[in-house]
RNA sequence: GCGCCCGUAGCUCAGCUGGAUAGAGCGCUUCCCUGCGGAGGAAGAGGUCUGAUGUUCGAAUCAUCACGGGCGCACCA
């Protein structure tokens, strides 16, 4: 279905090439940089070359020859090298809750008959470690991007993958077991057994087993010597020696849980999970397979693919003491995928961009085995503290965990100091902290492009004044507010619906209803950009726009002292305006509450 | 040394497939609650768009080169 703002840069383009002559495209109708001047603006440059004469002269020409007859616009006059158009208030704002009503929830979202499959991988944690804020820009930039593309009419598939296996599970095993005075020759499942005993249930968290991991690492910096052990470790893992297999189990279930209950807050959803234990094996099989074909090769006693002649150095693919590494697995993890899903048409990897050198060689292999679709690499830059870059490795995070308490916290004093006087029950107030503290979050890691490094900071992330998640949320919770009021909203569901076919008034007379109009019907252009150039952040601005023209109208119109069909028109304007913000919070995964 | 990314207001960022006086938010200075909810709104101060050259009728936007910062470049992931 065409909506509002394509159908008038259709209908411009149209009676524009009837003027010249000459075909306009849709493209070449853009908005003025003044909502005074007008609501659509059409520069005569490229004419003016063609035709021999001055843009301002072809531009008053063609405002003089524009009849607009039975259209949305009013009229077109030339200011330089310009035509401005200008929408008629009740047509404009009439079409634009049409559009709404007719599509609800779906406004927005490209309806197509067959959908091509797309694979998203994102959602890498590592097993064996703690998931902090770092990790928290994927997965809130993953599960957008998943909705974005969904909406732009894409089959998604979203997948994690998580790293259970390799060399940070066996030196935070190792060092579980050194810690806890065991051998590491000779380890047994009895031992094993009894060394799970002694870890309390509340120990039993990424957190504690990220805390192993990084001490192990401080320990091998200063006890170099003890880097076989960790290697005989990871030997065994990969032999699945009956004592460590257990051990690893164990915890890796910890570490499982743990995500499963963080995703599901975060509304972070799934199809496909991959574990690197899956695709280990095969994965050294390939390896095998390319030393045989030739493609790699012996180099220092690792295996190697020389990328030299593209540029991309050597590709190790094997460690010389036969272990397994990130690529050994990545390999087979691309050939499992396309295994599972033959039909894929495309296949993205979202992940932090100081992989992307990585990726490049990665792709050039698969290039090479002819894996396709060859992934597209989707990076992001990686988050860092005013302390410096955020290292599990060193142990300097900001945990999930913690962050997330503290802006629950936050939020909850908030709700709690707003609506005192108003008997919230419990559940309500925590619900409502929780739709905030998710928006204060997400919006504040998606409203930012993903090529811009992103310095956390926790005294900004808790205040919600601003182009904040919070502040959208308040313009639809208002708009809310006044439908309550009127006695007109439904109350299980904020997304208007089925009322297209009752006739709406075209006496809307205000230019903050029809600013608020047009910003409502960029919504769906605003989709289908942020899906082409896969960067949420475009629907996020788009959020804080239309939160403006909320705030906006809400000071300009009075919509409960309004009078008959003007009354029922704004009220059903409010109602689409209040839909549309939430479709678009809702691409973000951010949830919007009934009142905050 | 080579490669990738960034450089726009005091700070955090939009704008970048070239076009009208470069826009937000935070912070700062003033206002606005007997008014559909002040997590809001209005106004003000604040800019050689890092610099240079080039392409163009026109450059924050494109190209080249500098400069500044970040990140990568084989046994980590």
């Amino acid at each position: 279905m065409t909506t509002s703002w394509t159908y008038w840069k259709n209908d411009l383009a149209k009676r524009l090439s009837d003027v010249l002559g000459g075909a306009v495209s849709p493209d070449d109708i853009v908005v003025p940089p003044d909502r005074s001047l007008g609501d659509f603006a059409f520069g005569c440059f490229k004419l003016a070359k063609a035709m021999g004469k001055s843009p301002a002269d072809i531009a008053k020409e063609i405002a003089s020859k524009m009849n607009f007859g039975q259209s949305d616009f009013t009229s077109a006059s030339a200011a330089g090298p310009y035509v401005n158009f200008t929408l008629s208030v009740g047509e404009a704002v009439h079409r634009v809750v049409r559009d709404i009503e007719v599509l609800g929830e779906k406004y927005g979202s490209v309806e197509t008959k067959k959908a091509d499959e797309l694979l998203l991988e994102f959602a890498q944690p590592n097993t064996h470690k703690e998931i902090h804020v770092g990790h928290l820009r994927n997965l809130v930039l993953g599960q957008a991007l998943s909705n974005v593309l969904s909406a732009a009419g894409w089959k998604v598939v979203p997948m994690s993958y998580h790293g259970d296996v390799g060399a940070h599970v066996a030196k935070c095993l190792w060092w579980l077991g050194k810690g806890f005075r065991f051998q590491v020759s000779g380890f047994s499942v009895e031992q094993a057994d009894k060394l799970l005993d002694q870890i309390p249930v509340e120990r039993r968290t990424g957190k504690f087993l990220g805390e192993m991991y990084a001490e192990a690492s401080r320990q091998l910096e200063a006890n170099p010597e003890w880097k076989d052990e960790v290697s005989d470790v990871q030997r065994k893992l990969e032999a699945h020696d009956p004592a460590w297999e257990k051990l690893w189990r164990e915890t890796r279930r910890w570490s499982l849980d743990e995500f499963a209950t963080i995703f599901d807050d975060l509304g972070v959803k799934i199809a496909r999970q991959y574990l690197e234990s899956e695709v280990v094996d095969r994965g050294q099989e390939m390896v095998d397979h390319l030393l045989k074909q030739g493609v790699a090769k012996e180099s220092q006693g690792a295996i190697v693919v020389d990328l030299e002649d593209k540029k991309l150095g050597v590709f190790l693919i094997r460690k010389s003491d036969g272990t397994s590494l990130y690529a050994t697995k990545d390999l087979a993890l691309a050939e499992l995928k396309l295994k599972e899903y033959p039909k894929a048409e495309r296949s993205l990897i979202l992940v932090d961009n100081r992989q992307s050198f990585y990726f490049k060689q990665l792709f050039e292999t698969l290039r090479m085995l002819e894996l396709n679709p060859v992934p597209e690499f989707v990076g992001y830059e990686f988050v860092t503290l005013k302390s410096g870059a955020m290292s599990s490795r060193e142990g300097n995070v900001v945990t999930y965990q913690d962050f997330r308490n503290e802006v629950i916290s936050y939020s909850t004093e908030e709700v709690v100091k707003r609506h005192a006087e108003d008997k919230w029950n419990d559940g309500k107030i925590e619900h409502t902290a929780w739709c905030i503290a998710m928006a204060g979050m997400k919006f504040g890691m998606l409203k930012q492009d993903n090529d811009k490094v992103f310095t956390f900071d926790l005294e900004q992330a808790l205040s919600f004044d601003g182009d904040t998640g919070p502040y959208c949320q308040y313009a639809a919770t208002r708009l809310a507010s006044i439908l309550r009021k009127a006695g007109s909203t439904p109350s299980d569901s904020p997304f208007v619906r089925g009322r297209e076919d009752e006739p709406l008034t075209r006496s809307f007379d205000h230019t903050s209803e029809k600013a608020l109009a047009l910003t409502l019907a960029q919504f769906p252009v605003k989709v289908a950009q942020a899906a082409e150039e896969l960067r949420p952040s475009l629907v996020a601005q788009w959020c804080i726009d239309a939160a403006q023209r909320v705030n906006e109208f809400y000071r300009d119109v009075n919509v409960l002292e309004s009078e008959g069909e003007l009354k029922e028109g704004r009220l059903r304007l409010i109602a689409a305006a209040r839909s549309a913000l939430v479709a678009g919070l809702g691409l973000l995964a951010i949830p919007v509450p009934d009142e905050m």
